[in-house]
DNA sequence: AATCAATCTTGACATAGTCAAGAATACGGT
DNA sequence: ACCGTATTCTTGACTATGTCAAGATTGATT
């Protein structure tokens, strides 16, 4: 039986949107669609601009049905944080893998490439890194298996630039590692936030912090 | 009038805890109140355990009265932020003012300072440098004349550094600046969240960072 | 004492997350 | 084709929260 005419309550038709995809009871793809509009949303109004009601409504369902797919919407925020998780890393590692360019120029683009990715997804960046999915016992477990192979990745790059000796070999790997990440993570977070980093500065900030790290040799204890 | 014996309704006598510092209709210094109460809530709870109307609660107030103090949530936190900042400030001065040690010292202090500050009032860091209050249009004029003054006085530490030979001369200021910030700020955002970077590994962490920096000495353009 | 501005209160509204109970549908087995 | 069950979706309800408007209370100033 079609929704139009069964016994619902005229005026309250649904969303006027969407009649295209849906027309029956059941959605058909739910769980695909609402992730795929929270993706949407967060792009375009942030984590703040999102709430489960309204993206219900965009998805032409009632308020209720999102939780049949996702237990909370922490669980929602951490499966899009995840597919971020692994979308950074596919771009990490076509870079590394790119046999035709120099070490060097693999490990700058590397950090260019960090930096660009918080910029161009500033919204979604920022959930990836937020307290409010990493928070005390709110990242899932997937979260979690999407988020540390992306340090691992990292990590064994790192390694290998320091036995290429492009990178400083007397230092801890996993040390070397995390201070290139917070680096990373930092300059990324100040320019979103717009906190003593201007977006037109990112250039000049990414060249400094690689020269930082190339340079850093001569490890005098 | 004593506030016991006023018209109200009985039941709703307020707050329990309070009838201590306040027993009249107007508070005395509420703004002064809510702005203490408010930080010990969010060091204890976090920023999201903080609402508006348990603040009032606690003061032992109506929930509408903090809006004749502060405009709205936002500038309460702003003002939370604030304080923080000067914190943080006079926290760097000292160190960099004490003329008993080397540079070099003054420059590990000040790194680990910073980390440290950040591990010891994660939740007010988080607060200062989350986007809560600094995405677009919603830092107060307040909050910015106390957070650009900290950047200021990093970059006039980081010259003198590059001056004594400490750092390296040769690298543009600002830039350097910025990407310390960034390392430091990363690094402390990463340990809080609890993404990469365990709080026990802090120590190792900051001793890899400011080697880098430290031996980060020619430019080789 | 009268008046004004500051301060505080109640009532109300909108948004939001979430759950329980029940309705509609799909699906596999007979 | 039929039926029972699992899946998916809906309505109604509850709680928490930010915020405002209108009015009450009070201290201060004339």
């Amino acid at each position: 039986m079609s929704r139009l005419i069964s016994q619902k309550p005229i005026g309250k038709v649904r969303n006027m949107k969407k009649q295209i995809t849906k027309d029956s009871y059941h959605h058909g793809d739910l769980r695909k669609t609402l992730l795929q509009d929270a993706t949407d949303i967060i792009r375009e109004s942030g984590i703040e601009g999102l709430s489960l009601r309204k993206l219900a409504d965009r998805a032409g369902v009632s308020r209720a049905a999102p939780y049949h797919h996702f237990k909370n919407k922490n669980e929602l925020l951490c499966a899009i944080a995840e597919e971020g998780f692994r979308q950074k890393q596919r771009q990490a590692r076509k870079n590394f893998d790119d046999n035709t360019r120099s070490m060097q120029e693999r490990f700058n683009s590397f950090m260019k490439d960090y930096v660009n990715f918080a910029f161009e997804n500033p919204e979604l960046y920022e959930l990836m890194f937020g307290r409010s999915i990493w928070k005390q016992q709110s990242s899932t477990k997937e979260l979690r298996n999407a988020a540390y192979p992306c340090f691992q990745h990292q990590m064994a790059m790192i390694k290998i630039w320091q036995e290429t000796g492009l990178l400083n070999d007397n230092e801890n790997t996993l040390r070397l590692t995390q201070v290139i990440w917070g680096t990373l993570h930092g300059i990324a977070k100040l320019m979103i936030d717009g906190i003593y980093i201007d977006p037109t500065q990112i250039e000049g900030v990414c060249d400094c912090a690689i020269k930082v790290f190339i340079n850093f040799k001569s490890t005098q204890e």
